[in-house]
DNA sequence: CTATCATTGTGTAACTTTTACACATTGATA
DNA sequence: TATCAATGTGTAAAAGTTACACAATGATAG
């Protein structure tokens, strides 16, 4: 069976065999919010060539594994997490971003709460580091890094994940502090309170913020943790002025 | 120089060599618009394993190409067209969807004219399918194509693309035929007129339409060539009803 | 040449969403 | 007890979205 120009696997293998050269990594962009300031989790680099440059958490994926799974694997050896969600956003593979050889690498991103997940942040030279403020990384981790924020911009003007990087419980301007630090943007008070009681995604927990200067503002939680780890597209909603 | 820590590209190379061993692929998504229909350029898998079955055009991509220039080589190498743009959109690699060893693939779409690239449709079994009526294709693609369709989708809502898929010279109507074709819903067509004319992205030609038979509409062309193949989020704009 | 057909071309009013904007209240602090 | 820095709240204007109907046109068939 099969015509003339049909190829048996054994045939396209031995053919190709010299294509099978190639490594893939994944590197996980995991973002933070801290100190009023949108951060990202960066390690030192191990390589002598990238000396005191930063670069993302990332790993070669293993023969036998799925990159997704890799993803998460990495995250969990460097930080101790395993129940964020992680979302490819592009894959990178200019033939020289690696100096070890040809290495592309699927960039993924991930959004946590700080404060509440403790890392084992001694053990590395782990530290999250203000977005606006990383200017070099080692390979292309910096053009990788750009594009995360662009996804990670657009996705929270579509979806609420952005209670991913925040306590269980919040103040409203908790809430509009750090969508003005992922967009970059000036948000109106009373009209982010509005939309945001409006969407009724929060409940108010009776409690007042503690250790303020002023007067403290409500807490509220989130609603569906169920939400928290999907995009899906029926949650969208747009977050504008 | 470097701590005891830090690695040589020698040392990281010569530990990871058994990672060295994936090959890396790319596959296009190719739309075009024709009899009032979504299209997808498939050809015949050239594996005997999936004899029948349609794939999406790719090949792996060389050990020193870039995943991007392998994407046009593809196109160039399957269809004679250069001229068109192509866009990543997620990268598939699951442990087993290639058969022949692990390959990942990158995908990439990108939207033709059928009528104005006559295609050398003739050498291959390279034929364009309604993407309503695929349903089961070679390796993952099936599932590459609706990932891509639905990266489609969101892109029109918000990018002049669509032009891509039309004649020079193309009628209202034509032009929401081919939203509904992407969208897959109904629009309203006074309200998509008035707002594609206010949008000030068409001339009118002073043509009208040869060869129906009805009154004849009258036919515009895009105004920005430029923005052909740019998706800049500053000519964002949401199609609505 | 006339009637029929299928489709083009056009405007408005109701509704929804977005935007701009100011002042009294609260709790902490000195 | 006054001051401070923030919270909490409503409304009106503007912009955008939706729903909807009828005359005009060119092609075609008798």
């Amino acid at each position: 069976m099969g015509t003339a120009t049909k190829k048996t696997i054994q045939q396209l293998v031995s053919e190709n065999s010299n294509y099978f050269q190639m490594a893939i990594s994944v590197d996980c962009v995991i973002f933070g919010f801290d100190n009023n300031e949108l951060k990202v989790l960066l390690i030192k680099s191990d390589l002598e060539e990238f000396h005191n440059e930063w670069s993302l958490l990332g790993d070669l994926v293993h023969l036998s594994e799925n990159p997704d799974a890799a993803s998460y694997r990495v995250l969990k050896e460097k930080t101790g997490l395993d129940d964020v969600f992680l979302e490819q956003v592009h894959t990178f593979g200019e033939v020289d971003r690696h100096p070890a050889g040809r290495v592309i690498t699927i960039a993924y991103y991930s959004l946590i709460d700080i404060k509440h997940h403790k890392l084992k942040l001694s053990h590395n030279e782990l530290h999250w580091h203000p977005v606006n403020e990383i200017h070099t990384m080692a390979f292309d981790h910096r053009k990788i890094l750009s594009t995360c924020l662009e996804q990670l911009q657009s996705k929270v003007s579509e979806h609420p994940i952005v209670f991913n990087l925040l306590p269980e419980k919040f103040s409203l301007r908790e809430l509009q502090t750090l969508y003005e630090a992922i967009l970059g943007t000036k948000l109106d008070r009373r009209n982010f309170r509005k939309k945001f009681l409006m969407m009724n995604w929060l409940t108010d927990v009776n409690e007042l913020e503690q250790n303020v200067t002023h007067r403290p503002g409500r807490l509220y939680r989130f609603k569906m943790r169920k939400h928290l780890q999907t995009t899906e597209r029926k949650n969208a909603v747009a977050i504008t002025y």
